[in-house]
RNA sequence: UUAGCUAGCCAGACAGUCGCUGUGCAACAAUUUGUUUUGUUGCAGGGAGGAAAGUCCGGGCUCCGCAGGGCAAGGUGCCAGGUAACACCUGGGCGGUAUGCCAAUGGCAUAUUGACGGAAAGUGCAACAGAAAGAUACCGCUGUUCUUUGAGCAGUAAGGGUGAAAUGGUGCGGUAAGAGCGCACCGCGCGGCUGGUAACAGACGCGGCAAGGCAAACCCCGCCUGGAGCAAGACCAAAUAGGAACUCAUACUCAGCGCACUAGGCGAAGAGUCUUGGCUGCCCGCCAUUGGAGUUCGGGUAGGUUGCUUGAGGUGAUCGGUGACGAUCAUCCUAGAGGAAUGACUGUCCACGACAGAACCCGGCUUAUCGGCUAGCUUUCUUU
């Protein structure tokens, strides 16, 4: 198992200014979307994928929760970063991707967790495909 | 051993793998004349809170402003102390509430609570009820007039009734009936005295007592306050456009002049054209114009660096103080990111894990919060 190279998420991997980000924003190649996620594309002229996360203040108004999301989104991405190419993505929050009802047992955030883990997953592999 | 209050502490634990971000050390590579600097890798070690939150107060720090004074605006309000400062904290005073005790119309103790200066400067407000809420007679009581039941007039705030609130309280005297009208005690106000740093308290003397409440209504009085905030501020600075200085080169057309002459050559000056700038945005007109290239300088955008964590700092001891706190000595360094790190997975255990994420830094306040631990006090039961 251990013989897997190294899954690094660097500096060079993430978009870091406002420049970065607008670039995708204005021209995206492709779009996908699930119920908590919407994610833009673009190809780049790196030969490694790099990585932005838009969580709104108004997604979840409590920055424990916001920060718990973009951690989701990040570490999956580490995962799948050597599989996905020369391609900057922007991964947006949706604003009710916090939005679910209270269950009553007692791990649920574990399980909203799981869930947003899922949806991003499915993301990557539209990409991939596509 | 049961329940509660107060104060302080902790914020699932352990192991492994992977990942992020600072620090230290080492190696390698690049870079620099060089001290270095940068990158990669490895090892070691650090990496959210009691509220990090709300942004409600108070400071530090930074830039801007500022002779001094006043007005306005905002804040604040018993006294003293603590503090860098505060609306915070500590101690005290006074008032309210609750409980308990006693020698009981009261006093004392404990707990709790109060934006706790001024209502005889002015303005304003008070639903409903009630006669009346700031000046008043509904019932009643008393006197008197009229022809009697009754009505009018006058006096009266003791009684009834209404209300959150009704013009000091109780008793005796007094009176037509009443009323601080008079007296005693209590309350209130004034005066000096005594105690206290003071708020205030005490006893004494004097005054019959001023027409009530609300100032977290306006307001008046005392005191305090310059503005903006780390996206503050400082430094480096690509590309593009524009600015300034310097150097080199000196557009086109025209006719004439001088030199030279086989010449379409050379030189100086003039007029015009186009370019650019200014005169009002445009047109005309006018004025200026060296219009191409290079170098340097300054401002400055993207971007980068810094501010950025050693501080009104923590811990321990001793001393001072009723206490908040202070002094001295010793010792420790404990996040520093920035499109924003502190996470993911696996396993084991248990009480099954709440509220919640630093963003320049501190002191408070307020709000959210599953549980656990340690003291002190009160309390239930059991045992001796």
């Amino acid at each position: 198992m251990g013989k897997e190279p190294a899954l690094l998420f660097q500096r060079e991997s993430r978009l870091c200014t406002p420049s970065l980000y607008r670039r995708v924003f204005e021209s995206p190649s492709k779009r996908f979307q699930t119920r908590s996620f919407r994610l833009l594309c673009l190809e780049n002229e790196l030969n490694h994928p790099r990585l932005g996360v838009v969580v709104s203040k108004k997604s979840s108004p409590l920055a424990v929760r916001r920060n718990m999301v973009k951690r989701v989104v990040r570490d999956s991405f580490r995962r799948y970063s050597l599989r996905l190419g020369k391609i900057d993505v922007v991964v947006i929050a949706k604003e009710g991707s916090m939005k679910f009802s209270k269950p009553d047992f007692t791990d649920w955030k574990e399980d909203i967790k799981k869930q947003l883990r899922q949806e991003i997953e499915t993301l990557w592999q539209k990409l991939m495909s596509s």
